[in-house]
DNA sequence: CGGCTGGTTGAGCGTGGTCAAGTCCAGTGG
DNA sequence: CCACTGGACTTGACCACGCTCAACCAGCCG
């Protein structure tokens, strides 16, 4: 029935080994209880629903399935600032565990299916699943590190250093081949602008020049990198923070 | 022997209730121990000496006695972003419990003084102080909710924004007064710039205005405000996320 | 005393913001 | 099936916030 949201077209790439990912720090067993616990609280939600809410107390947690999910904090005058983003795989409002109260909200940005599990069932599935907690809390450490190298971004790169490290970040996390691959990439410029401290105006102009130099583009919600090497090297991008366990590419 | 680093005149003023600073939190009994188990991991650290080094393993737990620490990560062309500063009273590298390798530079402001717990002493001390687990989280959980707002602050705000809301956040953590207040800031005018995302020359030209306009002015390593109430206006500072536990100044 | 770090100020300039118009496309309803 | 609508993208002209470069000063420490 949610099938008809999704149309035909390629599938997501296969998910790099990044810790991030909770299902990737999980052996056999332990994966199988938590992918038949996931099953179980799948819940769906249209573009722009919020799956949490500033200032109001944590419900569940969420574990995306399908879609992307923005998290962003905004001022009272109506400027918003991004914080992050959680791709399938991800949990979202690990706040659950440590906050009164979520410290951003977070909402749908295309439509999205996720598990939501509440913190009785958390807790429950933290028992009979050993290897969870360790997972979660991989998964926690390397969202902080993202999140300083968003502040790393915005703080003293230039626009295109900006841009640049961000498009690496997000192809690099869902496997980008360093040859000419092809990411999922639902995000809107005006989206990419609320992310980088920038305007969409000019987030247009430097991507238009990224399609020349770099062969990077976004097209049907699709981004396309033909030289990620140079690519990688305009945003001084290293991708040690993103806790990817394999044979790094070169 | 070290009382000598530190020149005869104002002492800190008295730290605010933000459950940052581990002692807060933390019950008589607690305390008392805690207290002497920093009394025993005593150290000092000159101007400038690093206490943390990106990329390496974490040694200890760092708990600030006296002076500042700055936290920073630096890209290879040496442009630096600061993400935090650590005051009297914080934990520093909470690394420790779940890193390999740290993920930025700490070093200290002016001659510190910090007690080092090592990873053995602390889980001692956890199975000891009821109450510490719960207090280190409280006070990590803080300190993301600090660098979330730095990131929306190098994202979203302008620059007298910027440096309005960073003043307010320091002059409140220490216990600021509303009303004429003074507290420690023993920062330079290049660290407000690495931390901002902007030059130092620039940050001193506004921190010009801000005498004129609030009464706002550092001198002798202190930060005197006399009208608190129109610079947090003017940087849409909202002390919530401190996680400060009273009632708070209007 | 001299050197160094940090603060102060000026002149000129460039990155990126603002404002505005117009195009393209997917989704919706007649 | 097609017209309409709204969201996202594109491009141009203009402008300002904040950077760069540079010189100078004040205080502190060796």
């Amino acid at each position: 029935m949610l099938e008809n949201w999704f149309p035909p077209g390629p599938r997501p790439t296969a998910a790099a080994r990044s810790s991030i990912f909770i299902a990737n720090r999980l052996e056999n067993g332990d994966r199988h209880l938590w992918e038949t616990a996931l099953s179980r609280g799948e819940r769906s939600w249209r573009k722009g629903e919020e799956l949490a809410v500033e200032g109001e107390p944590p419900g569940a947690l969420h574990v995306i399935l399908e879609g992307w999910v923005q998290k962003y904090r905004q001022l009272p005058d109506g400027r918003r600032q991004l914080l992050g983003f959680c791709l399938p795989g991800q949990v979202c409002d690990i706040d659950l565990l440590r906050r009164r109260v979520h410290g951003h909200t977070a909402t749908a940005i295309g439509n999205l299916r996720a598990a939501a599990l509440t913190r009785d069932g958390l807790e429950e599935l933290l028992d009979r699943c050993r290897g969870l907690g360790a997972a979660l809390i991989d998964a926690d450490t390397i969202s902080a590190a993202i999140q300083r190298e968003w502040l790393v971004n915005v703080g003293i790169r230039s626009g295109r250093e900006r841009l640049a490290h961000l498009l690496c970040e997000l192809y690099v996390l869902q496997g980008g081949d360093v040859d000419r691959g092809e990411v999922d990439f639902p995000v809107t410029q005006g989206q990419l602008g609320e992310a980088l401290g920038m305007t969409s105006v000019h987030v247009n102009r430097i991507l238009r020049e990224f399609q020349a130099e770099y062969g990077a583009a976004v097209q049907q919600r699709r981004l396309a990198i033909s030289d990620f090497g140079a690519l990688a090297r305009r945003a001084v991008f290293d991708p040690a923070y993103l806790g990817i366990d394999s044979e790094k590419p070169n």
